[in-house]
DNA sequence: CTTATTTTGTATCGATCGGTAAAAAACGAA
DNA sequence: TTCGTTTTTTACCGATCGATACAAAATAAG
C-alpha cells in the first residue's frame, strides 16, 4: 500500500512537472471575473462574457474553475475576501471605535464615486437573484451580513469600554441599525442616487453615536 | 373627410362589437405579471415562465401587452402605483406626521414576514439589474425614490409645524434618512434578514424624530 | 527523439431564449 | 349561413444559453 501511495504521489509531481503550463495569471484572471458579474450579476453575465473579460478560452475557464455556479462562488468569496480587508479594514482593526465606523461609512460614499465602486457590492447584488436560493450563495450572504454587524458591535462595545459612548445604548440595535445604512448605501449608490443624498443618510445616521 | 372619419369611427366600433372577445381579465393577469417579476426579476422571468403564471399564451402577451420589455415597463407602473396606495398611504394622507412615519416602516416588516410582501420591492430589486440602465427603467427607480423622499418629508414638515419635531433638526437630510432605511429594510427583508434585524433597525432609526 | 500529461483552440451539442408566421377559433353583423 | 375581425393556438424561427468532445499545442522526463 506504501509503495502505491509513493508511486501516486510520484505520478502527481509528474504532472505539475511535465504538463503544459497555465498561459495566465489566476489572480488576474479571477478580478476579471469578480468585475464580470459585479457589471451584471449572476444571471446577466454569460460564458461569452466571462470569455470577454478574462481573454481565456472557454474550455480553459473550465478546466481552471469549474462550471458557472461554481466559478461565481469562487467570484463571491473574492468579493467578500476584498470588501472585508479593504471596506471594513477600520472595523477589524483591535481598539476601533466610532471613528471607524464614521471612516467605514463615508468611504463607502467614497468608493461609489469610482468607477470601480459604482459597480457595487456583490453580495448585495446577489442577495435577490434567484441564484440567492442556492444555499452555498445564501449562506456567504449571510456570512457577510452577519460579520459586517460584528464589526459593528465590537466598535460599539469598544467605544462603551472608552467612555466614547453612553453605557444605556444598545450596542447590538445599533450595530444592527448601521449594518442597514451600509446596505442602504450599497444598494442606492448602484441605483445612481446623487452623492448628495447618501451623504445625507449617514451623517443623520451617525447622529445616532455623536 | 367627416364621413371617412364617421366610417372609421363606425368600422373601430365593429371591431370592438365584432370580433372574438378576450378570455382573461387584465387586472388579474397583470397581477400576475407583476408577481412573475418579483420572484426572480426581469433578466431571470422567461416568456415560458409569464405563460405559466398567467395561463396566457404567448402570442396573447404579445397582443395586449407588446414585448417583454414593454411588460416589464407595466409591471413597473404597476408596482409603483400599488405601493404608493398601499404602503405609502399613512404618508400620502393629508396632515400625516411621525406616527405615519413609524406606520409606514412597520408596515414594511409585516410585510416582509407574508409570503407576497417576501418577493420585496421591485424597484429596489430592478435598481441593480442590467435593465435599470434603460432610460425609461431608471426614470421609474428615481421617481419612486424621489416620491418616497417627498412623503418623508413633507411628514416631517407637518410634525416641524405642529410642534412634534424640534425646529431645529434637518428634515430634508431626515427625509433621505428615512429613505435609506426604508431601502435597507426592503433589500434585507428579501435576503432573508431575520425580522428581529429589521425591527432593530426600524426602532432605531425613529429614535432620531422620538 | 518519444511519451505522458495538461492546457488550449475549434467545433459543436441539446436546450432555451425572445419573438413571430399562419391558421384555427370565437364572436357579431348582415 | 357567410363574412370580417380579433383572439388564441400551434408550430416554428434564428440566436444564444451553458456545457462538452476531440484533437492540436506545449511542456518535462526518459
Amino acid at each position: 500500500l506504501e509503495i502505491l501511495r509513493l508511486d501516486i504521489l510520484h505520478r502527481s509531481v509528474q504532472y505539475i512537472l511535465m504538463a503544459r503550463p497555465r498561459q495566465f495569471d489566476e489572480e488576474e484572471v479571477r478580478l476579471s471575473i469578480l468585475r464580470a458579474f459585479l457589471q451584471n450579476g449572476y444571471a446577466s453575465t454569460s460564458l461569452n462574457d466571462l470569455e470577454e473579460a478574462t481573454g481565456l478560452g472557454r474550455r480553459s475557464l473550465y478546466n481552471s474553475f469549474g462550471d458557472k455556479h461554481t466559478v461565481f462562488l469562487r467570484a463571491l468569496e473574492d468579493f467578500r475576501a476584498r470588501a472585508v480587508e479593504q471596506n471594513l479594514a477600520p472595523l477589524e482593526r483591535p481598539g476601533a471605535g466610532l471613528e471607524a465606523i464614521a471612516q467605514v461609512l463615508y468611504y463607502l460614499i467614497e468608493l461609489a464615486q469610482t468607477p470601480e465602486g459604482r459597480l457595487g457590492c456583490l453580495i448585495c447584488n446577489t442577495a435577490r437573484e434567484p441564484v440567492a436560493s442556492d444555499p452555498a450563495v445564501a449562506q456567504q450572504i449571510e456570512h457577510y451580513f452577519s460579520r459586517v454587524e460584528q464589526g459593528f458591535h465590537t466598535a460599539l462595545k469598544t467605544a462603551q469600554a472608552h467612555g466614547a459612548l453612553s453605557a444605556d445604548k444598545n450596542v447590538k440595535r445599533l450595530a444592527r441599525f448601521y449594518l442597514g445604512i451600509l446596505v442602504s448605501i450599497c444598494v442606492m449608490g448602484r441605483a445612481g442616487v446623487p452623492i448628495e443624498t447618501l451623504q445625507d443618510i449617514v451623517s443623520e445616521a451617525l447622529q445616532r453615536i455623536a
